[in-house]
DNA sequence: AATGGCCTGGTG
DNA sequence: CACCAGGCCATT
């Protein structure tokens, strides 16, 4: 559920809150979080938790970036903490509801933990985190100046995927999920299962447009808090009550107020008005 | 490109 | 009890 406005207000509240803070150790609760490398590059799910310790103690917080929906914490060394919250993963300043996965204990006694119900979201030690393969795979940030509809047309041309699937795809743009490429669409006046290839020029510049508008939009209102996602402090955000489609199948459409209709493109549900939507 | 698996809480 | 949520990866 943390997509990109979700990740980057934690990483916001971090910057502000844990920069320049040195851990002095971490508990591990549960290791399966904790993913590593193989000589293939592949990641393996075998990382020994006292190396992990070991590699973040001591280290000083230079500052928080994200890439895509990846929060990373980048070390004075150069060395970084990549997480992925997935769906349920959070990151809190103040102990979880629930046992936490990993905790870290800062040198001024501050806490940072990471809980995950659904154990899907995971944590990685790198020496040199932007040449993780997964880093490496993302495409563009929508909110850069390499975002934008020649770019799009570009990678549009030629697919045959669905263009709810297409913008799911983070290596062709990153940090979209269900919740934005629906909005997005929407504003857009796209359906979402409409070829990627046969989205015209005026169309593709409409959707780079409210791409852009819909995570920014969100960013300011903190995140998108229907189900798990929280904050750092455990706020919810208030984009829920903002949104035009996502969550509101069977409901009438914000426009015409034709009823929503919803259908699973790419194992996803994508809800879409058939009037507003061409 | 579609499907299934990972995992677990919430809902009908 | 069945099914849904869904990011991402592996498989078909």
């Amino acid at each position: 559920m943390p997509e990109l406005p979700e990740v980057e207000t934690i990483r916001r509240d971090l910057e502000r809150s844990l920069s320049g803070k040195i851990i002095q150790k971490c508990t591990v609760r549960d290791r399966s979080v904790l993913t590593g490398i193989g000589p293939s590059g592949k990641p393996i799910y075998s990382v020994r938790q006292e190396d992990f310790i070991r590699q973040v103690s001591n280290q000083k917080i230079q500052k928080f970036l994200r890439r895509g929906k990846y929060l990373v914490v980048e070390f004075s060394s150069g060395a970084g903490l990549v997480f992925h919250l997935r769906m349920t993963g959070q990151l809190l300043e103040e102990p979880p509801q629930y046992p936490e996965r990993i905790a870290f204990h800062f040198t001024d006694g501050n806490m940072l933990y990471f809980a995950d119900r659904r154990r899907f979201g995971t944590v990685r030690y790198s020496a040199h985190w932007q040449t993780l393969p997964e880093i490496l795979a993302l495409g563009p940030e929508p909110l850069s100046s390499e975002f934008t509809s020649a770019y799009l047309l570009q990678k549009f041309n030629r697919k045959n995927a669905p263009v709810h699937a297409a913008l799911l795809n983070q290596s062709l743009v990153a940090g979209i999920g269900n919740i934005y490429a629906a909005e997005a669409l929407f504003l857009a006046g796209i359906r979402p299962q409409r070829q990627a290839a046969k989205v015209k020029t005026l169309e593709a510049e409409k959707l780079c447009q409210t791409v852009r508008c819909v995570l920014e939009e969100s960013i300011r209102h903190r995140g998108y808090s229907m189900r798990n996602y929280v904050d750092t402090l455990g706020r919810k955000g208030r984009s829920q009550l903002f949104s035009k489609v996502y969550g509101k199948e069977g409901l009438p459409c914000p426009q015409c107020q034709t009823t929503l209709l919803r259908q699973v493109i790419g194992g996803r549900s994508a809800v879409y008005c058939k009037i507003c939507q061409k």
